[in-house]
DNA sequence: GCCTATCCTTGGATCGTTCCAGGCAGCGCA
DNA sequence: TGCGCTGCCTGGAACGATCCAAGGATAGGC
C-alpha cells in the first residue's frame, strides 16, 4: 500500500490492531516481540492486520514501559586531536548504519567544550538514552569514570590512556602500528634518516604514534638522535620543522603524526625544488581527503573506522543484552595506503 | 551536589518530588513547565526539592503525553554532491547546538542509498520525531512531498529544484553568488580569460554556479566561448580540462565548482610549470579542508553552514510552534575566502 | 466421557507524565 | 453576612505500550 495511506488519519495502536484482528492486545504485543508464542494461523492473520493498518509501536510508550529507548547518544564535537572532521564522517556514518539493523538509532547532543562531562548527567536522568559511544579520550576519560560510577553502559573508541588497567569496554586503533608501517615503508624504499615529525609530548596519542617509528628504527639498527622532532599541528610548523631536517640532517623520508604535518612537509619540498617520492619519501596519517587530492598524493595511514564502529556496537549489544563481555577490549590495526609521495620511480 | 550523589539509586519521578515538597503532582509539574502558575514561596520549596533529588522529567513519560519527543530527524548520508563530509560536519554540529538550545535533540537514522524515502516513514508511525531536517533535495525533493503529504514538520537545506513553485520552507545558499565573486575577483586581479570548470549539465547545483560565472563575464563584457567546461567532480578529470584550456585557449582564471576541480587545476599548474596565483589564477568551491592544507593555499569559496543550520532550527520553531511561517524560503549569500592561488604578488 | 497438561489468549495493572475539571481559600463589594 | 470572583492547588483520567496472573480451548490418556 502507498505510505500516504498508511500515514493518513490518526495513528492506530495495538488497541485498534486487536480490535481488527479480533484478538486482544497481548495478542497483538506478542506477535511483534514474542511471534514464537502464537499459533501459526493467528500469527498470520495478525500480521495482515498490522500490514494493512501499517502500524508501528509508538516508541515513547513502549519506552516507557520497557525503560529502554533504543536510543545510543554521541556527544558531537566539532573537532579533535588526531581524528579530524571527515573521520568522524566515516565512523559516524557507519555506528548509524550498524546501529539500525537493530532499532537502534544514533542521538547526539553536545556540551560545554571545556567540560568532558557536560551532557551525560541529562540524558542519563531523563532516561533518554540506552548507552553512550564516548569517542574524546585522549585528554583521560572522566566520562567513563563516571558512566562507570552509575552503571550506565558505554564503550569509548580510545583506550583509557590514564589508567591501562581500567577494565571498561573501548576500542582503538594501534597507532604505534600506523607510525611502524609508515617508517617501515619509507626504510624499504631505500630512505634511511626517517625522521619523525609529531606532536608534543602532552599527546598520549602522538606519544604512541612516535614510539612505533621509534620501534621501526630500533630494529632496522637505525640511528635516530636528533630525528625525533615535536611540533604543533599545523601547516607551517611542519612546513619549518621540514626545512630545518632537510637542510641540516640530511633526512630524506619523514613519518608523520598527521597529515596536516605531511602536507606541510610537501610544502618545504615544492619550496626547495625536491620532488615527493622520488628524492624525499613523506607519509601522513589518517588518510584525510587532504592526502587524497593533495599534489602529487600523500601515502597515509589509514585507521579502520568502519571496523571500530562495528566493534563498538557489538560490545554495547553484548552489554545491554545484560550478557558478560569476553573481551572489553580491542585493538584495531592500521593499513598503509601508498601513493606518490612514497613512489621513487 | 555531586553527580554521582545525583545519579545513585532510583530515578526520583514528580511522585517522588511532590510528597518531599508536601505539594501534588500537578504542581510540580507547573513549577517546571508553567512557573507562573505557582505562588512564589511555593515554587521556591518546589524547587530546592527538585535541585536536592536532582530530578529530571522522564523522557518518555512526558513524550507519551504530550506526542512531542523533543528529536530531530536528519538523515545522515556518507558523501553528497555539492556538499562534501567536512561541510556537513561543520552544519551538523551547529544544528546540534542550536536545537539544544530548546531541549531538542538530533537524531540521525540511515536509509536505504538507493531510495530516498526510506527511513522517514517508520520514525514518523513511532511518532518517534517531531520533525526533520533534509540535505539531500539535489535529486529532487520526494521526500518533501512525502512529508507534506502526511503533514510532517520540515526544513530542507537546499532550495526545491525541481519545482520553484513549491511552498515548503527551506534554506540555502546561492551558488550563483558564489560563482559571481569568484570571477569577479579573478577579473579585479587582472585575468581577463576566465575558465568554468563544473559538474555535468544534469546538476541543478552545477548549473547555478555556472549561472553566476557567465553573469560576472557577461557584466564584464568578456566572451566565454568555449571556456565553460564540464566534467566529472574529480582530481583527475579537472587536471585534464586544465591543460587543454591552458595549452589552447590562453585561459588564465579558472573559477571551478569544487575544490576538488580547483585542485586537480593546481595539479595541472604544477605540471606545466606555472606558478599559482602569479601566473594563473584559481578558485574553488567549499572551502574544504583540501583548499586550506594543498599547497600554495587555494582560494575558495565558502558556504555560512552555521547560518544555516541557525535558520533552520528558527524555521523549525516557528513551525513547531504552529506560529504562520512569515518567510519561509531563506537564500542565504556565501563569502569568498583568498588564499595564494590568487595572489598575483 | 472425564481429567490433566499444554498451549494460546485474555483483561487488569503499570510505567511517569500532562490534561482536565473541580475544590478551597481569600478578597472585594453590596 | 452573603455572593461572586480570582488565584492556587488537588486528584482522577489518559497517553500506548508491556508485564503478570489467570482463564479457556485443545489434545491426549485412561
Amino acid at each position: 500500500m502507498s505510505p500516504s495511506r498508511r500515514l493518513t488519519g490518526p495513528q492506530p495502536t495495538l488497541a485498534t490492531v486487536a480490535q481488527r484482528a479480533g484478538v486482544s492486545r497481548q495478542t497483538v504485543s506478542n506477535a511483534l516481540n514474542n511471534p514464537e508464542l502464537l499459533r501459526p494461523d493467528t500469527l498470520v492473520r495478525v500480521q495482515a492486520v498490522i500490514d494493512e493498518l501499517g502500524y508501528t509501536p509508538n516508541r515513547a510508550a513502549r519506552q516507557l514501559r520497557t525503560r529502554s529507548s533504543h536510543l545510543i547518544g554521541l556527544r558531537f564535537e566539532p573537532a579533535q586531536e588526531g581524528t579530524s572532521n571527515a573521520l568522524m564522517d566515516r565512523f559516524v556514518h557507519t555506528l548509524v548504519e550498524t546501529t539500525a539493523r537493530t532499532g537502534h538509532h544514533i542521538l547526539l547532543f553536545s556540551g560545554d567544550p571545556t567540560d568532558p562531562l557536560d551532557g551525560y548527567d541529562d540524558l542519563l536522568r531523563a532516561t533518554a538514552v540506552d548507552a553512550f559511544v564516548i569517542t574524546d579520550t585522549y585528554a583521560g576519560t572522566p566520562q567513563a569514570d563516571l558512566l562507570r560510577r552509575v552503571g550506565a553502559p558505554f564503550v569509548t573508541f580510545g583506550r583509557p590512556w590514564d589508567d591501562p588497567s581500567a577494565r571498561h569496554p573501548w576500542v582503538d586503533v594501534s597507532g604505534a602500528t600506523g607510525a611502524r608501517l609508515a617508517t617501515e615503508h619509507l626504510l624499504a624504499v631505500g630512505h634511511q634518516r626517517v625522521a619523525w615529525l609529531g606532536w608534543e609530548e602532552t599527546s598520549r596519542i602522538g606519544e604512541d604514534r612516535r614510539s612505533g617509528w621509534a620501534d621501526a628504527m630500533a630494529a632496522a639498527g637505525v640511528a635516530t638522535d636528533g630525528l625525533g622532532v615535536r611540533i604543533s599541528d599545523n601547516v607551517d610548523a611542519a612546513r619549518m620543522a621540514a626545512h630545518e631536517l632537510l637542510a641540516d640532517a640530511g633526512v630524506t623520508g619523514f613519518a608523520c603524526a598527521s597529515d596536516t604535518i605531511g602536507i606541510g612537509v610537501l610544502h618545504a619540498l615544492h619550496e626547495r625544488g625536491l620532488r615527493p617520492g622520488a628524492d624525499v619519501g613523506v607519509v601522513g596519517f589518517d588518510d584525510s581527503q587532504g592526502a587524497q587530492v593533495t599534489w602529487p598524493g600523500l601515502t597515509s595511514v589509514r585507521q579502520p573506522l568502519e571496523q571500530v564502529a562495528v566493534e563498538i556496537v557489538d560490545l554495547l549489544h553484548t552489554i545491554l543484552s545484560l550478557k558478560a563481555v569476553q573481551e572489553p577490549a580491542r585493538m584495531l590495526e592500521p593499513s598503509l595506503v601508498v601513493r606518490r609521495s612514497t613512489l621513487r620511480d
